[in-house]
DNA sequence: TCGAACATGTAAAAGGTTACATGATTAC
DNA sequence: GTAATCATGTAACCTTTTACATGTTCGA
């Protein structure tokens, strides 16, 4: 699944502009895929290419005008594929638990900072998922996707505030590798 | 952080050659980071080139030689710097919510086939997480990434097993878009 | 008039995966 | 002899990010 996928899959959900889909990408998919202008208009051309979609020019009303994309029969069916077909798995990219698994070769100070920030970093997703859950307008899956979001980014939230302050006491006096020296 | 921060840091835990930042990789960083040999390899190349890491050839006592590579004190600060001006994100890339996002447009064995996998994959992680979490030898920083991974994989499960059976009724008796007829 | 939001794109570079290619050694 | 594990590497391809480039419309 790439960001052309789920172009494809947003269009299923109705017509949009590529602003509209990176929109719905914030607010809909960022707590399990991310996407930005320069993977999204690219990928709207190749589905205009591939006739999976169409385009027309809205003009806008007291707004720039705006391309709508439309969804192909070809371009379902393609979507529909890739649904069936798909080995669902999840990858996870952390650079907070990187640098969390070479704890030992820092200063304290720093640590407490990262340890800080990824606090306050999953609040707000926390806050955010918590926000649009409740919508009348979720699917069950959607709902669901939201509530496992929720429930993961609250385990790591928690277990991070349980032990945090153990870990800079420790921290703090355990011996380190003294390399802001070098 | 990328694959070549990654290599720089597990040199600086001892000196090892490819196929051994592999089997690490798979070992410790796995629940927060892929890599592959067609990554590794042209990282352990670069590092030596930059006078990060050195390499020294080991004949290979009833195995093949290998190319074991040591941290340089320049790789050792060079890695400092990345750990003390990385900015902490995380990354989430899930197909499976993807395709629970769209689950209305599937038929419900598929829906239910997806589940099954994606509760298994989670297992199948618990399992290895709870299986190295005890081990003496790691270091403050390590377990709790070791134990935010566990929380986080836990509660996941525990949400996706609270609603499966529910989100699966439901979705049987649901009208959805029929797309296999296309 | 100026900033914010709306709106669309391109190009270079980075980063990574997959498949390919090769070969040693051990245990069955 | 053959499968598994150890071991190293390359090349083509794919995807995505970042930075750039441009322009509209509205409200303060």
């Amino acid at each position: 699944m790439n960001v052309s996928d789920l172009c494809l899959g947003t269009l299923c959900l109705g017509d949009a502009s590529g602003y509209d889909i990176k929109k719905l990408f914030e607010a809909a998919f960022s707590h399990f895929h991310g996407a930005s202008y320069g993977s999204i208009y690219p990928s709207l051309g190749k589905l205009t290419e591939q006739g999976l979609i169409e385009a027309r020019t809205e003009a806008g009303i007291g707004k720039p005008d705006r391309k709508l994309y439309s969804i192909t029969e070809a371009g379902e069916q393609a979507f529909y594929k890739t649904l069936t077909e798909a080995e669902p798995d999840e990858q996870i990219r952390s650079d907070f638990l990187v640098i969390l698994f070479f704890a030992h070769m820092l200063p304290t100070d720093r640590l407490q900072q990262v340890v800080e920030r990824m606090e306050s970093h999953y609040e707000t997703k926390l806050a955010y998922l918590r926000s649009i859950v409740d919508l009348e307008s979720h699917s069950a899956g959607i709902r669901l996707g939201i509530e496992i979001g929720i429930a993961a980014v609250g385990a790591r939230l928690d277990t991070l505030r349980a032990h945090k302050d153990q870990l800079l006491t420790h921290h703090r006096e355990a011996p380190k590798c003294d390399l802001s020296s070098l």
